[in-house]
DNA sequence: CGATCGTTTGAGTTTGATCAAATGTGGTGG
DNA sequence: CCACCACATTTGATCAAACTCAAACGATCG
């Protein structure tokens, strides 16, 4: 982890995605942000720190110093059972808040990892008292993307304890898939996808050697495929119909079409 | 469901329990509320619904009216695959929120059930509106219960993705045995569990065929017995440790001590 | 007194885990 | 550039956890 200095103020606008900053971006998925609490969101995440993949964003038992709000980058959040096994919560795209629990808890009760090479905003706790107690409408647009977090854990639930290994699989890549294109990180079909099999199988609760099996069956199915960290997509309404995905829950404003052969 | 008339102001301290509202008592585990605040929550929630165990209380693609606070009773959220298959996402005790996703979306993504007679308040969106935009101090302990709920979704997600059916099961009922002394509805070492073992196999990611026999491992082990809705925990310390549990992630204030032979 | 719903039991099957080894693959240093 | 190392992926064989199907048993209720 490295500190950087304090970062230019970036357009507020931008052509392409909407919103150039990651926050305010996804914040408007949902939300209406006046001209005012958009500079106060620049404002507060100016201060910003690097992690290397790899490295731990925060890890369990630290003291909380600030919220950490991922700007670029891929991380996840973990917990470690004391016998050593591990479940895989979350991933965080950029815009997501890693450590929002600041506000409930003074350690962190699990950690986050950082999966490529990533970019944080360090807002204090301060700050964030000080934002909240002046923009109420704020507030309620960041408690809403708390929700929503809290929307695409609920269907981690449904989906680890009902969906089978395939379904599973398959409706963890079209999550992804729409969620990093809402960040636009998707080139064509493909998406990146920094996770060794082991990981995927911490995330979906199977063994890496099942992973294995069941990415050759979706593979051999001509629904994905998954090399060097890129995910390919090659039928996502295949896919999804394969994993009883409905996007809904993910509550993204604009949904683009699916496309594929069906 | 059945709407009823205007509910008593009640007084704001209880000897026995410290808050006799059970939403001013949830946040006080967390938060400091003023005099002025724990007034607005009262006044807030005056309109109160009752429904019959079995009744939902929000359907999936109900247009959402207003939030239900959980008063009294015992219900679940629950969200059903389009071929039939049900997961249980998490059980609400008095002073949780049924359906705090009003500020997220229009429409119900999941459903709410009653196990019990139960009774809630009816919050409308436009006194939530009221409520965040005068008192930045309740927001914050309102989105802090939410982030809560999400800390007690991703134990959920643990459990089922790494726990064995056995470990699974057990850290459920610690899971509920804690939530419920802090509400105050255990007595001894007994409390309510209004679940048939299909609901329980739902909740947990199992058959109730497989669900039936873990359970009669965990009596044979003298743990859990339980019979007509009602779990008996014979050794709390003992059922922790085969769960793995550690009731961090619960964030209740007061930790009272687990009893049991160890 | 059926009827309905939940629990229990048995038998057989399937899914996914475990163990072990072979085969890539990317990076490092000589 | 090659040898080597550390990892990740792949494959095979075996095993166990949990599922399915089917039937019996028990409560509860109009």
């Amino acid at each position: 982890m490295k500190h950087e200095g304090t970062q230019r103020a970036a357009a507020i606008r931008d052509a392409q995605t909407g919103f150039a900053h990651p926050l305010i971006r996804k914040l408007s998925n949902h939300s209406v942000l006046s001209e005012e609490e958009c500079r106060a969101i620049i404002e507060a995440t100016r201060r910003t720190t690097t992690f290397a993949a790899g490295d731990d964003i925060a890890k369990r038992g630290d003291r909380i110093r600030g919220v950490n709000l991922l700007l670029e980058g891929f991380a996840y959040r973990y917990k470690i059972l004391e016998d050593g096994r591990r479940q895989i919560l979350a991933y965080l795209l950029p815009g997501d808040f890693c450590d929002l629990d600041v506000f409930l808890i003074k350690w962190m009760d699990h950690s986050i990892g950082a999966l490529k090479d990533s970019k944080s905003a360090v807002i204090s706790p301060a700050h964030i008292l000080k934002l909240t107690d002046q923009f109420p409408n704020l507030t309620r647009a960041l408690w809403r993307s708390s929700l929503l977090d809290e929307a695409i854990t609920r269907e981690w639930v449904v989906n680890i304890g009902q969906r089978a290994a395939y379904e599973r699989m398959a409706h963890l890549f079209c999550e992804l898939f729409h969620r990093l294109r809402a960040v636009g990180e998707i080139d064509g079909k493909s998406c990146p996808f920094p996770l060794t099999q082991i990981a995927l199988g911490d995330t979906l609760g199977l063994s890496s050697v099942h992973v294995n099996r069941t990415l050759q069956e979706l593979r051999r199915n001509n629904l994905v495929s998954l090399r060097n960290g890129l995910l390919t997509i090659n039928n996502l309404a295949a896919l999804e119909a394969a994993a009883l995905f409905s996007p809904d829950y993910l509550h993204l404003r604009m949904p683009e079409p699916s496309f594929g052969t069906i």
